[in-house]
DNA sequence: TCCTCATGTTTTGGATTCCGAAACGAAGAT
DNA sequence: ATCTTCGTTTCGGAATCCAAAACATGAGGA
């Protein structure tokens, strides 16, 4: 179960007690899974298996902590379908993340500049 | 110990065998203090210890990983004085997550609206 | 020389987190 | 009733993380 409550901006987080939103962030995003959930959200709403299936790999235990501390952090609602889907803050954090996608691109390229990588 | 070669794009990685540069990236800086060590490098170099300072409440252990993993993805180098420094990707990426910065802001403002919250 | 101090780094044992598979409970369809 | 699909929880073992101590090196001073 959950060992602590899920980290939120304002409040002390895991190696910073300033509450600084942008560390609040990190502490919640930075677990495992936490990001690939939101980004596969992207497409709209998912059910937990077919989410699941998304993330190939991921264990259902694991998912369903996320899914519980994504909630509570306002990141993702769920549809009366029992649905999985962002909230308005999570799909905007999903335009946040674009850059990090754009500069993923430019790293692979600096490790192998001659391969060729498409976008899908 | 390091348990598996870090992530790199173009390989299979944690949850991902279509060695998508972006899902290296999210294992590679999902990791605990992996995006914190490499916003803390913004200022310039620094330090180990310095570095550990920063980030108050990681562990040296964790550091060590997470300053191999990072070198080995070419996101830091070294500088001649023994003080780690972020490599031109890797300040890129600094950049990259600055959108992030900003969408925390305002993750914190749509949880508790009527709190005031400065940027420094 | 010897001691001290600050650094970079590794080691170690215990706590936390993650994984993988199985299982449970509630629907719907046959 | 039975089969299937789904959301969800449980559980033992593996990987990761943590905290503190220890090791190594170099600079400075007595």
């Amino acid at each position: 179960m959950a060992g602590r409550p899920p980290p939120r901006p304002g409040y002390d987080v895991r190696g910073s007690t300033t509450g600084r939103p942008l560390m609040a962030a990190m502490d919640l995003l930075g677990r495992r899974w936490a990001l690939r959930i939101l980004w596969e959200l992207r497409g709209g709403p998912t059910g937990a298996r077919a989410l699941r299936a998304k993330c190939d790999g991921m264990s259902s235990s694991v998912l369903y902590d996320r899914l519980r501390e994504l909630g509570a952090a306002g990141l993702i609602a769920r549809t009366e379908d029992d649905e999985y889907v962002l909230s308005e803050v999570g799909a905007a954090l999903g335009s946040a993340l674009k850059p990090l996608d754009a500069w993923a691109e430019r790293w692979a390229a600096s490790l192998h500049p001659a391969r060729s990588h498409g976008h899908g």
